[in-house]
DNA sequence: CAGTATCCGCTCTGATACTG
DNA sequence: CAGTATCAGAGCGGATACTG
């Protein structure tokens, strides 16, 4: 089950340029890590994750009750791959009743940077998308039905 | 089959702030409309599309073509999807031949410079994600096996 | 050309149960 | 407390067929 990601680890194609933005560089292709890694950092509760652990780290349990929509389950297959992708970093405490830490690597942290700036437009914009679905609505919805 | 978006359509929650980025103001909560566009944002398809409509406008077998790992139905879907979010414009030809222009909208060209930012990061960093899976695989995957 | 409709498999996800 | 294992249901996404 494994994705393959060993399969090209530096692989970095000497194309990437951050001014001219060639969208066909980080297209569906099958060797393109970027859009793996876009999918695993865009994904729902890795957003959420990144986002709790910006100032503080956090133990299991309070990161399940603070994002609380999340499934254990999903919780502790979130952190394993941002553990694996070196953004969240993971401390045992071996004690008792068990502990451990999550907290944001230095990569972890720089990549809060950029979600914050999606989420910011998400929150900028917000009104004036439900005023599109509102207003496409009225145009399609009512034809049928 | 709708996920319910017309139920709150003026929703600001009036805590928006972009200055402090309260973590608590878009987690999973069901009235939170900021992770259900953050998730059709996020969207594989739908990053893919914005991209290509970044600076001119296409017609449907172009974008299929250029994108060419989707199919028919996804990019029709996503099509509508971003056209019903106000984010891409579809302008329909009275032609023989039928003839369907799509383009990136004010709003849609604004999220664009967004992503960018978050591919640009994925660019950047790619490289040290590929080394900590790396690392991580040779922590854990030959302890079993 | 530009879609829509249908079938269907596969993944993602949640619920439940069990372990260190 | 902090997980892992298993199972079943929901939904995504692809292939195919059909329509305007």
């Amino acid at each position: 089950m494994e994705d393959g990601t060993l399969k090209s680890p530096g692989y970095v194609d000497s194309t990437t340029t951050d001014a001219d933005f060639d969208v066909r560089h980080w297209d569906a292709r099958e060797g393109c890590e970027v859009r793996q890694i876009l999918d695993r950092v865009a994904d729902k509760w890795s957003l959420l994750v990144i986002a709790m652990l910006d100032c503080e780290s956090l133990r299991f349990s309070q990161l399940r009750r603070e994002i609380d929509g999340v499934s254990q389950r999903m919780l502790s297959v979130t952190l394993r791959k941002l553990e694996r992708d070196g953004l969240v970093s993971r401390t045992v405490h071996p004690v008792v009743p068990p502990r451990v830490d999550y907290a944001l690597t230095p990569l972890g942290r720089t990549l809060h940077e950029t979600i914050k700036a999606l989420v910011t437009w998400t929150e900028t914009h917000q009104q004036e998308i439900a005023e599109a679905r509102a207003a496409y609505d009225a145009r399609h919805g009512m034809m049928e039905a």
